[in-house]
DNA sequence: ATGACTTTCACGGAAAGA
């Protein structure tokens, strides 16, 4: 079984890599982040036609998150929106159980700086994902919870700590929120396949950033611990940002015995 | 370098990303 995130930076923009990665790798699962799509201009014949159905929450311009999966094992059960969350219409989490799995797409507001209202709603967002997370770890389905978490959990998820030192994604403050979402009964699906590796999810599109490997690991895949034995591989596509009109993130893939 | 790139909305340039 493969399951996949992806943060596309407007799935408008990306269609033409959304559907190359669909045919590339046809996942099982695959969570968008920053569809950046109305409601009503959501793709879903376009996706229909590689053999895919979507649940989705779409915000407009900015953020927006999907749940993809072969039409064959549609998403059903959705819930749209986290409980509690103190702006909805950011539209940055949609729930939905595909097969077996209650899948959850996270875009997890990216706070700009420590000193703004926007970081304090940031930990105010993983509390309620925190929340919700518990009461998912209750049910009886095992849980998979991807997305862009814009959280860096290790000084060596980004590519100079230094850099970061007063700075949103690696502050103390957002790192124990991530120990806390972990403490729910959830692994770190990268780290479990590759527990000593360096790898990077986002590179800057500015000053060559990629090309110079300076990125940031902040796109995860979290899996119920009971799934832990499962885990085959879990690795990043570079494929995906580069290319014509790349992402600057690059695709996640999870693959489950 | 107080930048560098890309997206949306809208038709110039702000806002947002991280």
């Amino acid at each position: 079984m493969l399951l996949a995130t992806w943060n596309v930076n407007s799935l408008t923009a990306r269609l033409p890599r959304v559907l190359e990665f669909l045919g590339t790798h046809a996942p099982d699962v695959l969570c968008l982040q920053e569809t950046k799509v109305g409601e009503a201009a959501f793709p879903t014949e376009a996706l229909a036609g590689a053999g895919y159905a979507a649940a989705h929450l779409s915000g407009g311009r900015w953020a927006g998150v999907a749940v993809l999966s072969p039409i064959g094992a549609a998403p059903f059960d959705v819930v749209r929106g986290l409980p509690g969350e103190a702006r909805a219409e950011e539209a940055r989490w949609v729930e939905a159980t595909v097969g077996d799995l209650r899948v959850a797409s996270v875009y997890v507001t990216n706070g700009r700086a420590l000193d703004t209202p926007t970081y304090e709603e940031k930990l105010t967002f993983l509390d309620s994902m925190r929340a919700r997370l518990a009461t998912l770890a209750s049910g009886d389905l095992p849980v998979f919870v991807a997305g862009d978490f814009n959280i860096a959990y290790e000084d060596r998820d980004v590519w100079d700590p230094a850099l970061f030192v007063g700075t949103t994604h690696t502050s103390r403050p957002e790192r124990e929120r991530l120990d806390a979402i972990l403490a729910t009964g959830l692994l770190d699906a990268f780290r479990v396949a590759e527990p000593d590796a360096t790898g990077f999810t986002y590179w800057d599109y500015r000053a060559g950033m990629f090309h110079k490997n300076m990125g940031m690991r902040i796109d995860l895949a979290l899996l119920s611990a009971r799934l832990g034995p499962r885990v085959v591989r879990c690795g990043i596509d570079r494929d995906f940002r580069k290319g014509l009109k790349p992402s600057d993130h690059a695709p996640l893939l999870l693959e489950l015995a």
